[in-house]
Order: C-alpha cells, then structure tokens, then sequence
DNA sequence: TTGAAAGCGCTAACAC
DNA sequence: GTGTTAGCGCTTTCAA
C-alpha cells in the first residue's frame, strides 16, 4: 500500500514553506506568480490531494454534508439525493449519507452519527423523528428539512404545496365523473400526509362528496402497504370507481391488488398517484399523478445548505406540483 | 452552536490522562476497574463521542469505506447499498458512497475522491471504469469488485453465476414452447452483460434455434434503453414471442413499449428480466425474472472488506440465482 | 497500570 | 508576500 502523498512534501519539493502550499490550495492570501506555478507543478507532478481529514481538524469545516434519508432504496428519496450529490459535485463538499429505515430510533442515531462525524450541516429528507428531536439539534448544526415543515426552524425548510397537488388531482377525477373515491394515505405522523388527505376530503366536501370511513386507508407510502391497503378497500365490497393513493409507491402496491383481484385500470378503476417517480411513467397503465420536481428538490436542499455554510440566511422554498395526465384515469364506467 | 465535547474534556472531568480515556475508547490496554467505571460515566453523561476525523488522523485509519455505485437512484444498486450499510451498522466503520453517473470519467473521479478521502476500503458495484484502471489502485486500498471479474484482483470479487440465471429462463421460456426469441442485452463493455448474452445464445444453440440478428438489442440496464430497444425490435416486423431482457429495469422499460404497441403481455408476447428487483412482483404482470439477491450481495462485499481489513484474505463468492416464474410467461399463443 | 510527550497533515494567526 | 509557530482531537510509543 503506497503512502499518500503530503503536504509537507509538496511544500518541500517545491522549496517554499508548507502555508505557501496551503494558500495556493485554498485561495486564503495572495502569492508570487512564480512559486504558484512551481507548486502547482509538483502537487500536479505527485498528485497531491490534501487530507481532508486534516483539514476537518485544522480548520474546524469536515467539508461533508450530512442526509439523512428514510431509506436508501427508494425510488422517491433516490432521486432526491442524486440532485443533492450533483448540486455538490463542483464544491468542497462532500454528502454523507445515512438512512433511517422508517424507524424513529434508526434516525435519532443517524442524526447522532452525522454530528459525531462533525458534519457542517444537515439535510434531512423527510422523516418521522419528532421536530422536538429537530430544534436543540439545530443549535449544534444548520440543519435543512425537506418536505416538511419544522416549527421553529425558521426559514431552512424545502416543502411542496401538498394542498394544490392533492386539489389538481381530486380536481382532474372529479372533472371525468367519478363520485366514488377510496383514498390511501400516508402515515398520521407526517405532516405532508395529512396534508394531502386533508386537502384531498375538503375538495370532496366543496363537491358535496364524503366518502365513507372505511374507504379511507392507511399505507405508510410504502408499496407494500398501499398493497395491504388496496385489498382492505377491496374487501370491504363498498363501490369506488377511483382510487387515489398518496403518492406513487403506494399506487404501484394498489395496482398489483387491483391486478389480483381481476379489476382493469382505468376501465374498472382510475388510479392516481403522487410525486412522479421516474417508474410511474412506465407503470401499466402510465400512472396520473402529480408531478414534484424531487431530483430539484435535492438541488435546492444542497444549495440552501451551502448558502447556510456562507453565513448567509435559508430562504424558505415552495415548489409547485404540476398535474401529470396518463392512462391511468379515464371517466367511470356507469357514473353513479 | 454549542461546542462538542473532547478526550480532553472527559480526562479532565474523571481525573485521569487522556491517554487513558482513548484506551477505555479502543479497549487497547487494560485499565483499573475503579478508573474505568468513572471515566465511563463521564463519557455517558457528557454524551461524548470521539471525532473521527482526528481518531483517523492519528490511527491512520478513517474508519470509513468507499462504495462506488453507477448510480443512486437505481432500484438495483440501491438494495445493494441498503445491504452494505446495514452490514456495516454494528462496526465503526461507515460507507461513503459515490456515484459514477454510468459514466467512466465520473467513476474514475470517485475513486480519486475515495482516495483522497483515505478511505480504509473501496466496494465497488459494477461501474464501467476499465479493470487497467483498478488494478493500481488496488496497491493503494483493498478494493471489493461486486458483479464484475476483474482481473488481477484475485479474490475480492463477488459475482453472480450469470451464465445459470440465463440458462433457468431460457429453458423456461424452451420448455413453454416458444421458438421465436428477442433479446435486450446491457452494454458490451460490461462482462455480466456478456456472460448472460453469452449463455442465452450457446442454451438457444442447443435447442437447435439462432435468433435472427435484427432481434439482437442492447438496451444498457437502464430503463430508457429498454423501451428503446423494444421499439426497435417491434419495429422489423420480425416476429417474436418472447422478449428476454438482460435485467429487470429494461423489462420495465420494454414493458412500457409492448403496451404502447398494443402487445399483451404473456398473451402475445412472454417477457422475462433478470435480477428479481423489488418492484418486479409489482409489474403489470408480475415480472417472471431469476433473482438475485442483491441485498445479501451488498451485506457479503461489506464483510468481505471488513475482513480484508482485518489482515484476512478475502474469499471468492460467487451466489447462485433462482428462477421466479410470475405471470410474464406462458406457453406461445400459436408454436411456430 | 498509567501519564507525559510526540505527532498524524493540515490551517491560521503572527511576525517579518 | 512568506515563513515560523501553534494547535485541531486523537492515538501511541516510551518511561515510570
């Protein structure tokens, strides 16, 4: 195993001190044009790349950004940290990633891990740990919230308008005639979630429409559980000409239960999803859905983090959903 | 931002040398039973933990390892890293993981990052990056190649027997009768895409029967190359009826062009992956594939490297793939 | 068994 | 502009 090569060294071969060689590399003072191209020529010539480790220590900055993410094989969350490892591609920083596997504790330690790692801030994807968790932990560490809003946290959360998402969709089903919804919704503890259902119930209500209790169902906004969740709807034997999941893993589970039980989409049912994952456009049929610009989300995030390592102030961002018309919707069959 | 606790801090407070709290940290020595208990206690109530950028900076280990992964929101590689990271949970070593983007010069760039980063081990998950590229730096790091052979590394490679998967969905789709074959092969540079084209050829040889090369596509693993190539292959005219797919992302995305060509599925054409992805079993139809366990893939590389670290010779696994027959295949409406 | 002291590779005052 | 000098927080000889 070869030893790296050191800043020392560089400083050496080059004939100048060892802060020569650190100003070139960060920019932090000025120096003679002629030993800059002679020290650029060696750290070149050995191919030094400073210790960030080092550096973390020396400067107090560890340079990485910590995410925690609920789970590493989402296709959701995926596309989130692609944006936010491509929004850090072209800075010093680094992502760090660590997942919560939809489970409190599993967060609370991730959060604990990347603060051990002495992270400059923290971009947290979602997530079901309690904001009381969130608001002492920001003292430590600048901390970027997506798609949810923490109270207290001021102006560093990322969110989507959940209401208007929801509304284009009830919106777009109740346009083509259905009057009979079953609903599958996230978990009680995340505040997007409720808003979706929400926003979901009071556009039926304005349509004089509230479905019965027990076509409102729970499935964690996993593909999985929205597949649970479709066949309890199923089996209660109430009629619905649209199901309306929230969001777009949970639709893909309601579809193999629709599959199952023999009922054609959209022909028997209308499916509707959130979020367009990059698979929803392949579903069979192509899901309808609302469109959130996730993989920019992660831009965001990253960029937001950045401006809070620059000392400038978190400014508040709301994006805007955007209705997605597939195959997945079409008028009810017999209009009730 | 409140400072975090130090070594120092601890010492001080229990009333011994640091020295002595970095030995109760790494159990390098034995300490008096009496010391050991107070400095504990102050290490809980503190809340301490150690800063690993300094523990990697005196230990010369970082107590982290490099993944390189082509992409991050990969339903493939993803529950690949799931299992990296869960295997990794209960040492103190952490992942860091990079993307390449499929893209050779980004690959080559994470491993320089890796490597900057002093990464203890690198894992590699397939990545297109040349194996003359690995093996020097292979002298520099233990390197763990996941799904590729490469040459020269000896036995830090865990591979799939690429050559059975196929066989089993070859003679499945054989043995429902079907004659007429297409096939979606990945990329050539990537030498399971090879083996599994390779083996799918020499098992339709035997069955006396050679695809026409028209019915030859590379779709590159990812699902756009998959829809793709499916347009081309319905666009000869040339008949088939059954379109194997090298993986389970291009049968999604050929799933999609069969739909939009009005083909049904198995009814008029039998499709097949390879991998058993999580959202394979949710496809309309169920995907018939032949699973690999990517997770346990993951969780193996991980402790492969944690052995190669721990001055063991690293052992050669290669994992056998099962067939799962789902309602993607049935028998050809009209043999041929 | 324990502490003192040196040093890992770098940055950042501080002088010159 | 540039070099010298202290550390950053930890591990690890080396003595005691």
């Amino acid at each position: 195993m070869l030893e790296p090569v050191t800043l020392a060294q560089v400083a050496r071969e080059a004939g100048v001190s060892p802060s020569t060689v650190s100003r070139i590399l960060n920019g932090t003072a000025n120096v003679a044009p002629d030993k800059r191209v002679r020290v650029e020529a060696v750290i070149a010539r050995l191919n030094f790349r400073p210790n960030p480790q080092a550096q973390a220590l020396a400067g107090g900055r560890s340079l990485t950004i910590g995410v925690v993410t609920p789970s590493l094989h989402s296709t959701f969350y995926g596309e989130a940290l692609a944006g936010i490892e491509a929004a850090l591609n072209d800075t010093p920083y680094h992502p760090i990633v660590i997942s919560g596997q939809w489970r409190t504790e599993r967060e609370q330690e991730a959060l604990n891990v990347l603060l051990a790692r002495r992270v400059d801030a923290v971009i947290l994807l979602g997530g079901i740990v309690d904001d009381e968790v969130l608001r002492p932990l920001a003292q430590r560490v600048p901390i970027i919230a997506v798609g949810r809003e923490v109270q207290g946290l001021g102006e560093s959360c990322i969110v989507l308008d959940n209401a208007l998402g929801m509304r284009l969709i009830a919106q777009h089903l109740l346009s083509l005639g259905h009057r009979q919804f079953a609903y599958i919704s996230g978990a009680e503890r995340q505040s997007d979630a409720m808003a979706r259902k929400a926003a979901f119930l009071s556009c039926l209500h304005e349509a004089g429409l509230t479905p019965p209790p027990a076509l409102m169902e729970v499935g964690h906004y996993l593909e999985d559980g929205g597949q649970g969740a479709a066949e309890r709807l199923l089996a209660t034997g109430l009629p619905f000409t649209a199901l309306v999941c929230a969001n777009d893993q949970m639709a893909l589970g309601a579809r193999l239960a629709l599959y199952r039980a023999g009922r054609r989409v959209p022909d028997d049912v209308s499916l509707t999803g959130f979020d367009d994952v990059v698979t929803s456009r392949l579903m069979t049929p192509p899901l309808t859905t609302v469109r959130q610009a996730i993989y920019d989300i992660g831009v965001s995030a990253a960029h937001e983090a950045l401006k809070l390592l620059d000392g400038q102030p978190a400014q508040r961002h709301v994006f805007t959903p955007e209705l997605v018309v597939r195959d997945s919707t079409a008028p009810p069959r017999r209009p009730s």
